[in-house]
DNA sequence: TGATGCCATGTTAACGTCAACATTATTACA
DNA sequence: TGTAATAATGTTGACGTTAACATGGCATCA
C-alpha cells in the first residue's frame, strides 16, 4: 500500500507546475497537446488519483448525498434506496446511508452530523413528522433536504405519494363486495401516509353508509410482531371484520401469520388487502390484492429534486412532486359472508 | 442557510486562539475550566461544527467505509448492509453504499474511485470472483478491503459462510426421504458459495448412491425470471425431480411461481428447499424448509475485520472468519413419490 | 520593427484544522 | 523571594488542490 502520489509529484515528473497537472485533470483546453500527454503518462506512471478530500476542501463540496432511513431491511426502503443511489450515481454523486431504526434521536443526530461538510444534501425517510427537533433541524439545515412522503410544518422539498384516491377506491371496491366491517392496520399516525389513508378510509366508508368505520382501525408500529398482535386482536373481536386492509409490509407478514394461526381462510372468511407490491404478494396463496405505487420513481424524484436544488441554491425550499398509487386486484378479496 | 462558522471565528468570539478551540473540540485536558466554558458558549452561539473535510484533510482520513454490493433490493444484501451500517456507526464510521447491479465494470470503477481518499476501507459483496481486474484492484488497493463470501486469488480479509456441511446434511435428509432425483438451482459458478454447494451436493449424493446428481443441476443468474425459467425447464423434464433446492432468494420466487403455474403441489408432488430465511419463507403455504445463516453476524464480522485492520495497518491481509449455516426443517419437504 | 494580443504555463494564496513547537502564566518549594 | 517545574495558551506551517492573477513567448499586423 504505497502512499498515494500528489499532484506535485506528478508535476515534478512531468517537468511542469502543479497547475498544469490540475488543468489536465480537469480537462481544461488551455494545455498544449504535447504537454498534456507528458502529464498523462506521469499520472499513469505514479497511479495518480486526485485527492477527493483536498478537492472537497477547495470547493466545500463532497459530491455525496446522505440518505436517512429507518430500516434497510424493509424492502420498500431498500427499493427506494436503490433507486436513489442509481439516480445519484448517474449525476456523479455518492450515497451515504444512515439507518435510524425509528429512533428520533438518531435521526436528529445524523441530520446534525451531516451538516458539517459531510454531504452536499440530504434525502430523508423520517419516522416521525411531528417531532419539533426534526423540524427545527431541517429548517436550519445548511444543506438542502428532500423528504419522502412526509408533511412537515416547515418548508421543505418533498416527494409525496397519492394515498387518498386509492384508499377511497379500495373502500368502494370492498363495500361493493358487501363488506361493512372493514379492518384497517394503518401506520403510526405520526406520519402523513397513515393520516391521509385514514381520512380517505373514514370519509369514503361513511359516505357509503358504513357504520362506525373506526371500530376496526388500528395503528400498530410497523413490525411483524405488532402486525400479528393487532390482527389477532381485530380478528378475535365479535363480530369480526370481513375484510382487512394492511398498510405496511411488515405488519402484513404478521397479520398473515395471525390469520393462518386462527385458521381463517382468505378470501372465504376474510378479504385481505396488502400494501406495496413485493415479491411475495403475487406468490402467496391466494395472490394478494395490494395498494401499489412506483417505488423506483419515488427515489428518482427525490434525487432530481435535490439535484435541482443544488444547481439553484437560491431557490426557496417547498417544491413537491406527487407519485400516483394504484390498486392491483387479485383473488384475496371476495364477497362478504356473515360471520357473526 | 448561513455560512458555517469556522474555528477561527469561534476563537475570536471566545477571545482565545483557534488552537484552544481545537483543544476544546477534541476534549484535550489542557484547558482551564473557565476557558473551556467560554469556548463552549462561543461554539453554541455560532452553531459551530468542526468541518469534516478539513479534519479529513489534516488526518487523511474520512471515517467512512464504502460498501459495494450488487443490488440493495435483494433482502439478503439489504440485511447485510443494515448490519454493516449498524456496526460501523457503533465504531464512529459512516457507510457509503455503491450498488453495482452485477456489472463488473461498475465494481472496478467504484473500487478505483474509492481509492482517492473517499473512504478509509471497503467491504464488498462481489458479483464475480474470477475477474482479473477486480483481483488486481483489490491487491493494489490503498485502503483495506474485506470481501464477503468470496474466494479471491489474492490475499484479502474475508467473511466466509459455511456451505458444505449444511448442503451435505440437506442432501442426506432428502435422500432419507426417498428422493433420488434432486434438482438444484445454484448461484452462478463464478462465485464461491455456488461452487462449495455444488461440491457438497455432488459428493454427498454420490456417496449416498444417487445416480448422476448433476442431471438436474442448473446455475441461473439470481433473478426471479431466470429462476422461473430454470425451474420450468427442470420440472417439465421426464422424469422430473422429486425435490428441488433453490439457493437464491430471487430464484426461489421465480421457481415457486413456475411450480404453481405447472399445478404441482408442495410437498405432495415436489419437496422444496429455499435459501436464507426471510419474512415469507415461514408464511408461504406450506412453510418452507430453508438453508439459513446468521446474516446479521456476517455484517458485524465484516465490519470488525475492517476496523481491526484500520487499527493495525501493518497486519497483512488474509484473515478469515467463518459464519455457520443451518437447516431449518418445515413442511415443504416430504417423502418422495413416483412421478414418472 | 515595435506594439498588441493571445496562448501556454507559472506563482501565490487560501480553504479549516491540528501537530509540533514556542511562549507565557501559575504554582511549588527551597 | 527566586527559581524550577508545570500548566495554559499561542504561533507557525502543512495537508492537496485550484482560483486568481502574473509572466513570458510567439504570432500578427500596422
Amino acid at each position: 500500500m504505497p502512499r498515494p502520489a500528489t499532484i506535485d509529484e506528478v508535476a515534478k515528473l512531468a517537468g511542469v507546475s502543479s497547475m498544469t497537472v490540475s488543468r489536465v485533470v480537469n480537462a481544461s483546453p488551455r494545455v498544449r497537446e504535447e504537454t498534456r500527454s507528458r502529464v498523462l503518462s506521469a499520472m499513469a506512471e505514479l497511479e495518480y488519483r486526485p485527492n477527493a478530500i483536498a478537492q472537497g476542501m477547495r470547493s466545500s463540496t463532497t459530491r455525496t448525498v446522505g440518505f436517512l432511513l429507518p430500516d434497510l431491511t424493509n424492502p420498500l426502503n431498500a427499493m427506494i434506496a436503490q433507486s436513489v443511489e442509481a439516480s445519484l450515481a448517474a449525476a456523479g454523486f455518492r450515497m451515504l446511508v444512515a439507518s435510524t431504526r425509528f429512533d428520533i434521536d438518531k435521526e436528529a443526530h445524523y441530520l446534525e452530523q451531516f451538516q458539517a461538510n459531510v454531504v452536499d444534501g440530504i434525502i430523508a425517510l423520517l419516522s416521525d413528522e411531528t417531532s419539533e427537533v426534526i423540524a427545527r433541524a431541517i429548517e436550519k439545515s445548511r444543506v438542502p433536504v428532500v423528504v419522502i412522503d412526509r408533511d412537515l410544518p416547515v418548508p421543505v422539498d418533498a416527494v409525496l405519494c397519492e394515498h387518498e384516491q386509492v384508499m377511497s377506491e379500495l373502500v368502494t371496491h370492498l363495500v361493493g363486495l358487501g363488506h361493512r366491517r372493514i379492518g384497517l392496520l394503518n401506520g403510526p399516525m405520526t406520519i402523513r401516509p397513515a393520516r391521509r389513508r385514514l381520512d380517505a378510509f373514514c370519509s369514503t366508508a361513511l359516505k357509503l353508509g358504513v357504520d362506525d368505520p373506526l371500530r376496526y382501525s388500528r395503528a400498530p408500529p410497523p413490525t411483524i410482531e405488532e402486525g400479528f398482535r393487532a390482527a389477532m386482536e381485530l380478528m378475535t373481536a365479535t363480530p369480526r371484520p370481513t375484510a382487512l386492509i394492511v398498510c405496511s409490509n411488515q405488519n402484513m407478514f404478521g397479520a398473515l401469520r395471525a390469520i393462518r394461526d386462527l385458521g381463517l381462510r382468505i378470501p372465504g372468511d376474510l378479504s385481505f388487502v396488502g400494501a406495496d407490491e413485493n415479491m411475495s404478494s403475487a406468490l402467496l396463496d391466494p395472490p394478494l390484492t395490494v395498494i401499489d405505487r412506483d417505488i423506483g420513481s419515488m427515489g428518482e424524484a427525490a434525487a432530481r429534486l435535490l439535484m435541482d436544488r443544488l444547481e439553484s441554491p437560491h431557490r426557496r425550499p417547498g417544491a413537491q412532486v406527487t407519485i400516483p398509487s394504484q390498486l392491483i386486484l387479485r383473488s384475496s378479496c371476495g364477497p362478504a359472508h356473515r360471520t357473526d
